[in-house]
DNA sequence: AAATAAATTTAGACAAGACTAAAAATGTAT
DNA sequence: ATACATTTTTAGTCTTGTCTAAATTTATTT
């Protein structure tokens, strides 16, 4: 249907989009993806001319339907690779990315909807990121960073904003990881840092690592 | 490592050695992938000057010892994925193909390893082809023609000849399948059809569906 | 051995994608 | 409002992979 690249850009537009809601910049396209902005300038008449994006020559991009539903697709294909990697195959959650960066591409609906079935149609991918339906709806979750959770909150560990592999081998580390109850027990003025109960485990976070986690408060 | 392209070169040339061992021909390679014979001559001229490949000019094409191990690499790869379509998610063994030719390009060798082992090392593909380990060496088996057993001739069906999808929805059809127990009951000298037995039904084969099956005999 | 047929290569063109350098548009500071 | 800086687009080039048509080489006949 889409070459590699289309979809590459598709995708990226679409993360981009929540950034920028009135229109993707070129610039910021070709930052995210290693790559030129005239390079973009290009794909965006191409995508255009396909009617996938909405481009307006110096005002950035934004998605069309088509576009959108495709994108989509393509993050719901991600995602599901990533699962099948971390679960069937014993990959670690840092190791899946670049692997679903080329699976995406695959292209077969049976081949999707058998592996969504193999792997129990999972609604959120190993770093907790929710993956579409087969119409592009996306589940919600309620979610906030720790950092923003005031002393004595309780809840659970379900996402990662940052998912650098630095970051989760750090989590990892820490006996962090999502589905893990977690509590605030003290929060720091000066650097924001906090001590927190992981399950049994007391353990002291900076403000950098409580801003990209993710947790589902329980009350 | 290599392109999608070159890769699919590569592969065509190694399934067209067997038939031509001394040069295979841009015409030969250029019928089995679709595509015209001067295209063939350009490609034989990169992965020439890749070393992948030994060219002469209007002589053929042999591959190279980097050029076979990397044949070897994407046929494993494309037979392991086969394997897991069809034990894994339900593929049936004529869906496969396509599929897998898309999955063979995907590069990582941490993912075949993994692949491989939640497999269980199977050593050949649900159509009997043999799978070669990471060093590029392919198992072999004792297996022969159904159509070249003499009447009396016990065995179990190993594998097909033809992949086609119609040739193996025949097979299913009909009760065949890879594994089961066969015996030459009859042979007609008119047309080279057979009576056979498979496990304990009793068929009328024609001489076109004998010499796709292989067997490998009991005594 | 010359003539003809078949196979193969070359020449020239095209499309997708990407890059660099230059031009044009937009935004910001005086 | 004008000058300067930044962003974005355009123009021109390159690589990969493909094609058609023409030229060349090899194979087959007479
Ligand atoms: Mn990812
Ligand atoms: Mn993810
Ligand atoms: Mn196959
Ligand atoms: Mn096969």
């Amino acid at each position: 249907m889409f070459s590699d690249s289309e979809e590459n850009y598709l995708k990226t537009i679409f993360h981009l989009e929540r950034q920028f809601k009135d229109g993707v910049s070129t610039n910021a396209i070709a930052d995210q993806m290693q790559t030129k902005a005239s390079s973009v300038t290009d794909m965006m008449k191409r995508l255009s001319d396909k009617n996938l994006v909405n481009y307006v020559k110096y005002q950035g991009v934004t998605l069309c339907d088509k576009g959108r539903i495709a994108a989509a697709a393509i993050i719901r294909k991600h995602r599901l690779w990533e699962v099948f990697l971390v679960e069937k195959l014993d990959f670690s959650w840092d190791e899946v990315h670049e692997v679903a960066e080329q699976l995406e591409h695959i292209e077969s609906e049976e081949l999707i909807d058998k592996l969504d079935k193999l792997l129990n149609y999972p609604k959120f991918d190993p770093h907790g990121d929710p993956i579409p339906n087969k119409d592009g709806n996306f589940p919600v979750r309620d979610k906030v960073l720790l950092s923003d959770l005031s002393i004595g909150s309780k809840g659970i560990c379900v996402g990662v904003k940052d998912t650098s592999s630095s970051f989760l081998k750090y989590l990892d580390k820490n006996g962090i990881a999502l589905g893990k109850s977690i509590q605030v027990l003290e929060k720091e003025d000066f650097d924001h840092s906090q001590k927190i109960k992981i399950e049994n485990e007391v353990l002291q976070v900076s403000q950098q690592i409580a801003s990209n986690l993710y947790i589902k408060t329980t009350h």
